[in-house]
DNA sequence: TGCACTAGTTACGTCAACTGCACTAATGGA
DNA sequence: TCCATTAGTGCAGTTGACGTAACTAGTGCA
């Protein structure tokens, strides 16, 4: 695909999926919303990232104003990753989701599952918050 | 990530990437939520998706029910594809991200712009029906 | 002294997703 | 006769996202 001229789609859809990108971004996000938390904190709630991954993610809602990372001069050192109020407004995409999720049917999904090899297996907790 | 257990994860969000993963898979749901649409007009709607891609995110959503999928014996043939009522259920969800995208400051996207290489380019319209 | 801890960064390798091109069937039009 | 059309499929090639491992600093603890 790559961007072909604009770097900011027009469609709002288009930006959303420019900023969440990727099964985890949503899922940090998710993570987030039931408040703030630490990296490590992050890390072991979405079993499988990466810290790479993690911190790409982190960095990248950092530089569009979703989260702020609060960093503790401590030792070990302590960083606080929190939603911003954008970020907060996110609540009700995720909500919306969940909602409708829970209406697809189930489907014999163990036979006709020609579902990418990518997304979650964790999933804490069904963040219906 | 892959999964590494049920293959249909309990958290509704997780669940909802799961189907929409990709940027393709919800700017198709864009385009279908404006009405029934033929497998060209998809494409042609979708600047840059490859004929394979399509076909594969179609097949996806016809097996999970979010997409019925009409032959018409002509010749040449013509496939329409339209939105079941889970289909159209998406429509919250995609105002949402509409919604949540609009608020979003746009910082000097130009210079801060650490985005994937993937997401739309074409966005035909906003969708914000 | 040496290991553990946190929150990363960097290099490197892999693997899957995606794209492009070619090709199909059956028919209408030039 | 040849080309265009639709809705794909198959093959090959590329990209880039993601994961793993190693490494960092400064201090606490054994």
């Amino acid at each position: 695909m790559t961007f072909s001229g604009t770097p900011w789609p027009e469609c709002g859809i288009a930006r959303f999926l420019t900023l969440l990108d990727g099964p985890w971004a949503t899922l940090i996000i998710r993570e987030l919303l039931t408040g703030p938390a630490r990296f490590t904190e992050l890390r072991d709630a979405l079993t499988g990232i990466s810290a790479h991954t993690l911190t790409n993610r982190l960095r990248r809602f950092e530089t569009y104003g979703l989260v702020t990372r609060t960093v503790y001069a401590e030792i070990p050192p302590r960083v606080v990753y929190e939603l911003t109020a954008s970020g907060e407004a996110l609540r009700p995409v995720l909500e919306a989701m969940n909602t409708w999720a829970a209406t697809v049917p189930m489907i014999d999904a163990e036979s006709a599952v020609p579902l990418p090899a990518s997304c979650v297996t964790g999933a804490t907790e069904p963040a219906s918050a």
